[in-house]
DNA sequence: ATGAAAGCGCTAACAT
DNA sequence: ATGTTAGCGCTTTCAT
């Protein structure tokens, strides 16, 4: 059932012509309201979809847009959250009548290999344009190899706001509750996210005058022992951190345990921000703050860029800024306790 | 460049009809040896791809496998692991010339919405293939909403083997290994999935005629402190565990940290398994064992079959059966020390 | 073994 | 505002 409609069979249901049906679902408003009224009511019951790829041969347009990201290898478990990005990107495009495609990048492949299997599937499918994933939206190769080829390319920070450094943002929301003497604990995962939070949180401190980066910045250690007694080793003295950011989530409930069993009371002598969410913070007591990245709702964003760019080829536009880092305020945060 | 290659434009550079490469790409044995070669040398020189749609229209095969899976929720945390699942599946893909189009289901979607959202799909892409992931795999509605339409289905437990228990698993590990006093350690993440777990370790245990499932079951918490407080009630006592399943990861890391703290050597004294696999637990002292979860592999296989089963429409297969889960051993892990 | 003819379902040009 | 005429790039079916 439902199989084989086709727009003829709209049309003649419709008593019109196939142009006209065509009309209606292109949105065209040379049609009378009444034939659009019969074309709609026909299409309805008839339960007909356009065929994408009809449409694709005659009209030139796939209504496909290439979702380009970095496919994870063994080692790098680094996790790009394709569970929650991709329905999103899903659901910004299918009102539009656009789908997604996958296109996975082994990590550091050669220019040369990716330009290769990039060539095959613009060859095949013909998409309409590219959302290049992070960390992929700062290779200038794939940029190149999608641009040469007339496909648009668009990536999550549209033409707006530039990349907000987590480690920064942390820093800088204690530093404005009045905090100086803020830790930080890297996690042991991916080297260089971890120099560029890092990074962040040593410059905004310095911005201040704060010179905690220079005692309060260890390594993650994979043991839980070893952050227990990092957090002891911190926490113990009377010279001891105000706040303490963590880039894994276990790291900062270790600390908030450590603190505990030290009868410090959080958030009132020791505030603590995760770089990353996850749901044991906000069911921990006290839950504790993190960053949250809205990369889902920046995905969704730049697919709505796109098609409305493809849309209105002419039309200038101005596309809303999407912020790219919020803070998930929880009962962990509280203003520093004095001067120290 | 690149742009507008057809087989009209091999032929002419071939030196033959439009015909013949195609039947050159659909490795039809029609062909004499010689035409084939400077086709192929054509298709090479001019970087030529088939364009799908058009394949699409003409042979009424769209090459196009929808991976169907559940969009989480906002509080359904639970992670699919799309990152990898989706990777495996496409490499699977693409060399047969298939790709895969996402098709989110809402969670508890009623069965009516999605029945509709399901045709709207089919109408628009005409896939010729379906693969049903976790846990949609059990939703009948959306199997009869596929297969009435007639495109096949295809789960990641193909035709071959039951699901495995990942509870019963670790526990039959322990279990051969002479282990008895076995405790578990739930995960708070996801109520059903931890119910089952456990009543796969009930039932293991049971076999065995252990009844270290009356003492030695807890739920894990949130806070550190509670499982470590947990720990060192199960641990301190003479009469205690050798082998402890957790299903966090982190929960395993807590209990090795109290068992060391006690003077307990792991594995000599205690054993440990957690059910989610985590690079952490590979970096720790020493290395815990976990549990492993080959969707991936699987995922590519369920591909690779509904591919072989679409192209040779007559051919009795036999699919290689998968294993659903594997144990990653590590230093964690030991025989039980003595009967107790 | 190869070619010629006839579409697949739709849209872009032209008509009218 | 609507209908008509051509294709889009392939695969089929039928000739040769």
């Amino acid at each position: 059932m439902g199989k084989g409609i086709t727009i003829e069979d709209v049309a003649s249901a419709a008593g019109v012509s196939r142009q006209t049906v065509s009309r209606v679902m292109n949105q065209s408003p040379r049609v009378s309201p009444e034939a659009r009224t019969r074309v709609e009511q026909a299409i309805a019951a008839l339960g007909y979809v356009p065929s994408l790829a009809a449409r694709s041969m005659a009209g030139g347009r796939s209504r496909l847009l290439l979702a380009v990201f970095e496919s994870p290898s063994p080692e790098t478990q680094a996790t790009l959250g394709l569970d929650r990005l991709l329905p999103a990107g899903t659901l910004a495009c299918s009102p539009h009548g656009y789908r997604l495609l996958l296109e996975p990048i082994a990590p550091e492949s050669a220019p040369a290999a990716s330009d290769a299997q990039l060539a095959a599937t613009i060859g095949a499918v013909q998409p309409d344009g590219a959302i290049l994933l992070p960390p992929l939206d700062s290779r200038a190769d794939l940029r190149a190899a999608l641009e040469s080829r007339k496909v648009p390319v668009q990536t999550l920070h549209g033409t707006g706001a530039p990349v907000e450094n987590p480690g920064e943002a942390a820093a800088q929301h204690l530093l404005d509750r009045g905090h100086r003497q803020i830790g930080f604990i890297t996690g042991p995962s991916d080297p260089g996210h971890a120099e560029y939070c890092l990074a962040g949180y040593r410059s905004a401190l310095a911005r201040k005058g704060s010179r905690a980066h220079r005692h309060f910045v260890a390594e993650d250690r994979p043991d839980l022992g070893d952050v227990l007694d990092l957090a002891r080793a911190w926490l113990v003295p009377t010279i001891r951190p105000t706040a303490i950011i963590t880039m894994r989530s276990e790291a900062a409930l270790a600390v908030l345990h450590v603190a505990q069993a030290l009868k410090l009371a959080v958030p009132r002598d020791l505030s603590l921000i995760a770089l990353e969410d996850d749901p044991a913070l906000a069911r921990s007591h006290p839950p504790v703050a993190a960053l949250h990245d809205p990369a889902p709702d920046r995905f969704a964003a730049a697919c709505t860029r796109m098609i409305t760019a493809l849309e209105n080829r002419d039309a200038p536009r101005s596309d809303p800024p999407v912020s790219a880092i919020t803070l998930t305020e929880r009962a962990s945060l509280a203003r520093a306790p004095r001067a120290i």
